[in-house]
Formats: C-alpha cells, sequence, structure tokens
DNA sequence: CATATTATTGCAACGCTATTGCAATATCGA
DNA sequence: TCGATATTGCAATAGCGTTGCAATAATATG
C-alpha cells in the first residue's frame, strides 16, 4: 500500500524558500538558504518526495546539476513537463518559461514518455545590460 | 595564440570506439570499453578537446550524466545542437533523432545561444518487445 | 636524423553531487 | 495518551568530474 505522508516542519522550512523565490532552485541553493535548520540529506530525501508527489518539477540542467521548481499551471495529475527551462548565462537563474508553439514531431516509431526544452542564453533583465 | 593539437595513438582509440558504436556514449561507456588501455582522466581531457575541436556533441541527460555523439550533419563549424536527443528507457541508449518541424518560439526579451531538446521514451526497436 | 619544445598521458589526490544505513525523533491516528 | 511508523540528522559511501605534477611522446626545426 502506499506510504503515508507527514506534514512535518522541515518540509514547511523547504515550502516556504520556494514559495518566496520566482525561479528554480537547485539542492545547494535550498541548503544555503537553510542553513543551520535543515540537513543536507534532508533536503534531498524532501526533493525527491515533492517531486514523487509532483509538488515539484525536476529539471536537469547543462552544467550536471538538478534544479527544482513548484508546479504552478500542470494540470492537476498531470505534469506538464514538456514545457521549456531556461538557463540565464549572466544572472545564473533558471526558470520555467512559456513558449510559443508546437514542439516537432519524433520520427516513426519513438514513443515518448517525457520530454525537456532546455535553453540556455539571457533572460530579458540581464539582455539590456 | 591557439594551442596545438596532436595526433595520439590514445586520440584514436576513443575516435575508434565512436565509429564501431551507433549512438551517444558516455565517460563510463568508454572507459569500459577501453579498459587497460587509456586512463579515465585522459578519457575526460579527450571528451572536452573533441568537443571544444567541435567533432562530437555533448548531450546533458536526465540521468545527470553527459553524453557524447560523433557530429555527422553538423553543417561545417556551425553545430547543429538543436536537433533532438532521445534515451530509451528499455536499452538505455541514447542517440541522436530528426524530429520534424519547429521548435516553439521563446518568448519576447529572450536571447537563446543554445538549446536542447531531451526525450525520454521508448526507440523503435524496444517499442516493439 | 638528432634535438628541443610542448602537447599529452597516467597517477594520485581532491571536490562536488547524491545516496544509503541506522539510531533518535516527531507526527498522526487510535 | 500511546503506539506505529514516517521523518530527520549524522556518518559513511558511491559516482562523476577536475586539478597538479612528473613522465612520456608528437611535432617542428636545425
Amino acid at each position: 500500500m502506499e506510504k503515508q505522508r507527514r506534514n512535518t516542519k522541515t518540509k514547511k522550512l523547504v515550502m516556504d524558500v520556494f514559495r518566496h523565490e520566482a525561479g528554480a532552485l537547485c539542492h545547494a541553493d535550498l541548503v544555503q538558504r537553510l542553513a543551520g535548520k535543515v540537513d543536507r540529506v534532508t533536503v534531498y530525501r524532501i526533493l525527491q518526495r515533492f517531486f514523487d508527489e509532483g509538488v515539484v518539477h525536476k529539471i536537469s540542467a547543462e552544467n550536471g546539476k538538478t534544479y527544482y521548481a513548484l508546479c504552478h499551471d500542470c494540470s492537476a495529475g498531470q505534469h506538464a513537463d514538456d514545457h521549456a527551462h531556461f538557463y540565464c548565462m549572466s544572472c545564473k537563474t533558471v526558470s520555467c518559461i512559456e513558449a510559443v508553439g508546437q514542439f516537432p514531431q519524433l520520427p516513426q516509431g519513438y514513443i515518448a514518455a517525457e520530454a525537456s526544452w532546455f535553453i540556455s542564453g539571457y533572460c530579458p533583465s540581464c539582455r539590456a545590460v
């Protein structure tokens, strides 16, 4: 049977960080913001849990790190994991963006389970500088 | 000035592995196939060198690993790094695929430097099983 | 061909991201 | 309140990748 879920102070702390940040955060970001309050390992486990529960997106960035972001527009239960993620090479933040248009079709015979589009470049704020 | 380039036995060994494989390979794949012949670290350096020279693609997979694949259809000097990479969840291989159609437009104000589209699913061979 | 220059290699050590085992603790239903 | 068990923190470990350095090998030059 399903494993139960408990609402703990620690989870609330992590969730608070997400709520106060606009973009996506990696494990190190969270640990830094929760320094002295939550253990490194616990942060890993909570992120995994949140992901399993469908509360956050998981984003594998080009730099090898994994970022997490709160799900906002995901229709109930269904992850919109094919939306795009943007990494700004200037301010070094990762964010979810709304791209316009359809994605290309896969060649015949391929079955897609998940897809991710990852773009590196400059965000509107940094571009001006 | 530019650093010189030397053609060594070791580089040829690595290149041979690429030539005898269809899909993309990660560092561990190469080390395994070259066990006893080439050092781990050297493989890292050669891969980096090949990438700098534009000989191979670099693919960041969802599993956090980095894959490399020979460039085939890249027009001279210009990387076609916006093509798609496919990870087959069954045979666990990464390959470059030719997707049909345009990619979505970024929102106003964003400037893209690089983009990658990564899809996980089942390839034609495994799908049949 | 002999020699000097320096790119390249292998080895050891290190750094960073992430995971696992386990005892102690905290949550939540009864 | 109390018991079952999900959760946490700590220590240890695993995996991927990098750096420093001395030894080696590829290339240009005489």
